[in-house]
Formats: C-alpha cells, structure tokens, sequence
DNA sequence: GTCTATAAAGGGATAGAC
DNA sequence: GTCTATCCCTTTATAGAC
C-alpha cells in the first residue's frame, strides 16, 4: 500500500498536479515572461486554478518565498534539458551547439515569450531580496557546473574548463536575452557556433 | 546671441541639468537597477528633485514614454564608454578582454547595483511594451556594430566578424548579469579573457 | 513650467466560514 | 484545504490653481 505521496513521486509526470504544484510552475513560467514584479498572486492563482487562499496556505511566506520555489523549479527543468542534450553526443562543442539551436527554436515557437526561467525574477530582485537572488546563484551555479563535467570528460583541463564553463553559460544566456530582444534567432545560433569554435580551440 | 537651447547644447556636460534631463537620467538608474515595474513615477520624481505635475509635463505619454527615453540615454552612455575602450588600444582582443574587466570593477564597484543599463528595462517589457523593446533592440544593435567596426578594422572578414560582434556583446551582456546574480567578478574576468581567445583565432 | 490634491484601479496580504 | 470578502496601501494618471 502506497500513501498519496509516494504514489506522486512514483507517477513520471502527468496526470492531475497537485494544488502546491500547479501554483509553483503557473508562478514560474508568469515570472520567466514577465517578471518578479509585473507577476501578481492574484493572475498566478487564477491561471492555476486556485483560490489566494490557497496561494497563502502553501506559501506562507508570500509572494517572495513563492518566486524562490519559482526559480528553483526554473532551475531544475533547464537543468535537465541541459543535462540531456550533453548527454545526446560525446562531443562538448557539438553539444552546445545543438543547445544554443534548441534554445533559438524554443524561443521563436513561444513567440519571443518565453526566455531563460530565472534571468527575469532575478533581476528584478537583484540587491534586495535575498532569497531569490540566492536560488537564482545556485542555478547559474548547477548549470555551470553540468557543462565542467563535460568539458572535463573530453580532457579539458581543470581550470581551463571551468573558466570555459562559466563563459559557455553566460553566453547563452546573454545571447537569449538578445534573440528575445531582437526577435531573431540570429543571436543564439551565432553565439552556438562562436562557443563550438571555442571549446574546440582547447583541443 | 545665443539661445538657452544652443548654450546647453554647447556646455560640455556639467552645471545645472534640466528638469527633463534630470528626470530620464533618474530613470534610467533606477530602472537599470529595479526594473520597469519596480519603479515608479513617483520615485522617480522624487529622486529627480521634480514634481509629478512636471514629469507629465515633459512626458505626456507617461511611464511607457519615459522609459524608452531612459533607455536611449543607457544605450548612448554605455555605447560612449564602450567607444572609447574600443579606441584605447589597437588589438581588439585585448580591447575587448579591458572592457569586459571595466564592467566587472563597476559593477563592484556600485555593490553589485548597476547591471547593464538596458537589460533589467528591456526583460521586464518584452512581448507587451513596443516602444521600450524597439528601443531596446536598437541599444544592442548598435553596440554590436561598434564591435564589428573594431573588428573589421583588425582585418577580420565581414561574416566572421558579424558574428563574432553579436557574440562579443551577448557574453558580455549574460557575463554581466551572471556577475550581478554571483556577487563576483569571475564571470566577467572569465568572459574577457575567452573572448579575447575566440578573436584571436580569427588571426 | 511647477505644484497639490485627488481620482480610479490594482497590489499584497489576512480573516474566518465552510 | 478551499473559498469569499475585505483591509490597507500604492500605483498611474489627471485636474486645476498658481
């Protein structure tokens, strides 16, 4: 016999979400779109299909604790995109580029909406809500750290690749932030074949 | 005979500011540190030494008008001071590697505050707010042509060095926000230093 | 051009019945 | 756990005296 718990964590991901859960990712992809500060609890219980009671009943703290599970639900999702596409090919500067193009094409089929998960709500807290400027380190911090293990898996030496690492996310995410501007895909798919050209220069 | 108009226009840069003046550089910081949504015209006027009666006055079209003016003012400070880095030395990559550490002292500098004048502005806009987005889009562009111009200049063909701009000023923009986020300036040293080996593999 | 006061709407958060 | 109603505050924007 199973408790209700246990069966969600078994369940691979579909099927009815939970309240808590249909609150944190409707919070997480306003947020990507809008913003910490243009996101309001009122719109994210609405579009969740929950009640403000609700909201406040799982999220105590309010609307900061609930962009910081925002950011860290943000986080994990890139995360294993990320992870599954460096695991697609053995080599590290192939790989990045699938991810810029995949990141480009993504982009483009939302519209132009649907940035990175953590650079809209981070910003907007930079330097006065810590909480969620401390998630949004340790995203930035995960992905960098997924792509070191990959570099160092193709020989990359250890400080080199971790100076590679953070450059490689910074521009992707820097070149997101551009296509999304400028509306072009243009950005993300030269910056992919710019960073490829890269990493294969430590080879 | 001059007229108050030409007299201003000819002053070099200090002295007393007017009160429009004064209004779209408030602005601009504020929004470059909080964003659009998190600034508001009352704050604004405020922090401008003006009356909310006077921000109406220069900005009938209200907060949307102004922060595209705000913007505009971010684009040419930041294109000035990217210039004149881009001017100081002959060799692009060393340049380049000089500006991305000028952004990370600054960005120390102002307590991790100051980001790039245009990004938190532009994310918290895109997809709803047309003017600002344009604005934005402009901003970047032209800081990529600046790029491309040194870059040319070094000798680089057209195609690569068209890329290779694009990609120069989105590592910079994601290393900046990357840096902002961290509290560090690794991101940016790291930055400056990778990108002045891509350019140099152009050689 | 500048100022004050105010309108009209929306924000985050809470209380208490169910 | 869910729902409704409401408090209190701030927001953008306007009106009209000076």
């Amino acid at each position: 016999m199973k408790t209700k718990a246990q069966h969600d964590e078994d369940t691979v991901e579909q099927g009815p979400l939970g309240t808590r859960e249909r609150i944190v990712r409707t919070a997480s992809r306003l947020m990507q779109r809008q913003g910490y500060e243009a996101s309001g609890v009122k719109q994210i219980s609405q579009e969740a299909g929950a009640t403000l009671g609700s909201l406040y009943h799982f999220f105590p703290g309010g609307k900061q604790q609930l962009a910081a599970e925002a950011i860290r639900h943000g986080d994990r999702e890139f995360a294993d995109i990320l992870g599954e596409m460096l695991d697609s090919r053995p080599d590290p500067a192939g790989a990045i580029d699938d991810c810029a193009v995949a990141l480009a094409e993504g982009l483009h089929a939302s519209a132009w909406l649907d940035g990175c998960p953590v650079t809209a709500t981070a910003l907007g807290a930079a330097g006065h809500l810590p909480d969620i400027q401390r998630a949004a380190a340790e995203a930035f911090q995960r992905w960098r750290e997924l792509v070191y293990e990959k570099l160092r898996g193709a020989g990359i030496a250890e400080d080199e690749a971790r100076e590679l690492a953070s450059t490689v996310i910074s521009t992707l995410e820097g070149a997101e932030m551009a296509a999304q501007v400028a509306r072009s895909e243009e950005p993300l798919r030269a910056a992919g074949r710019q960073l490829a050209r890269l990493i294969n220069s430590y080879r």
